[in-house]
DNA sequence: GTCTATAGTCCGATAGAC
DNA sequence: GTCTATCGGACTATAGAC
């Protein structure tokens, strides 16, 4: 982060990444399968926020309460880490560049792919497992993308809630 | 296509690509800007199905109203070109490798923006114009991966119509 | 850690189409 | 006479094989 800040990401070779961190870049690509991954640190991460919680809901529960819940929770977490400013710089990297980008909504498409097989092994039949997972990720973005966005204060919870709203008023 | 079906994407190199089309590497690397983006062909594509009809809707249309019109003309389009399956052989050897997977939701991110940007162009606020262009992507992409499975024969009309049944049945 | 292939860029040169 | 398509060579960074 400090190397893309500075001379952008473009401009950072891996080389420079592992020469910066002690290392040879031989090192890097053992620990990271590309240069955009570094910028990725999860795996676990989206997991444990979306599609755990989604798993773990008891079975009285819709299948979009359980992604609604799973959206609380993830939001409250994010917004004490890695809280808004390193949101906000992590996404200022990722966005002036389009491989990263695409990595980006290519890592979400996967979290989706996640919570509907969470969906479908709590019993929620295709294509409400699927829908219900693609519209979480869609309140996601779109809640996201404001929160980080210059002058906005609200929560990153507020903004999801009124995301969820704007979805079922735009289809009532 | 040929190369990629007959040896795999991965296998098949860019010198092989422009070799077989009587080329060298180096004017493949004009008309694309990547090994990729040679799977899609398109630009003007998406945008004359999803986007260009979304900019063109009447005043007194709603927002989902709007993006429900757009995916049905492009249902009737796709459905007799590409077709069902040249969409099944191009969509076997994009599921075959991570980075064209990645560029395929990167595509389709790239339509909801601009989605997004034609609903604000016709006096959609945010963030209902970007919530009802994710809506719409998340309806086809949902409708297209069921369209392109083994042994499916619904339409993908009716796969979409019962993408956005769904959405307002589980928002309800 | 070494060695190598592939992707992708930059420079410029050339030839035909309109 | 400009536009567009081709090609060539040298070069760097990414990434994989071993």
């Amino acid at each position: 982060m400090e190397l893309f800040t500075e001379r952008g990401y473009e401009q950072t070779t891996v080389a420079d990444i592992a020469a910066h961190a002690g290392l040879t870049e031989r090192t890097f690509f053992r620990h990271f399968a590309d240069k955009r991954e570094v910028l990725f640190p999860v795996g676990t991460w989206f997991h444990d926020l979306f599609v755990e919680p989604v798993a773990a809901a008891p079975d009285d529960i819709s299948p979009i309460g359980a992604v609604t819940r799973a959206l609380a929770t993830a939001a409250k977490t994010m917004e004490a880490e890695p809280g808004r400013e390193n949101a906000r710089a992590r996404h200022r990297i990722v966005a002036s560049n389009p491989d990263l980008l695409e990595r980006e909504v290519g890592k979400l498409a996967g979290v989706a792919a996640a919570i509907a097989a969470a969906q479908r092994g709590r019993g929620v039949e295709e294509p409400a497992a699927s829908l219900t997972a693609e519209l979480c990720i869609a309140a996601f973005r779109v809640a996201f993308e404001r929160w980080v966005a210059d002058g906005e204060t609200r929560s990153l919870g507020e903004l999801i809630e009124e995301s969820l709203e704007g979805i079922a008023a735009a289809v009532a």
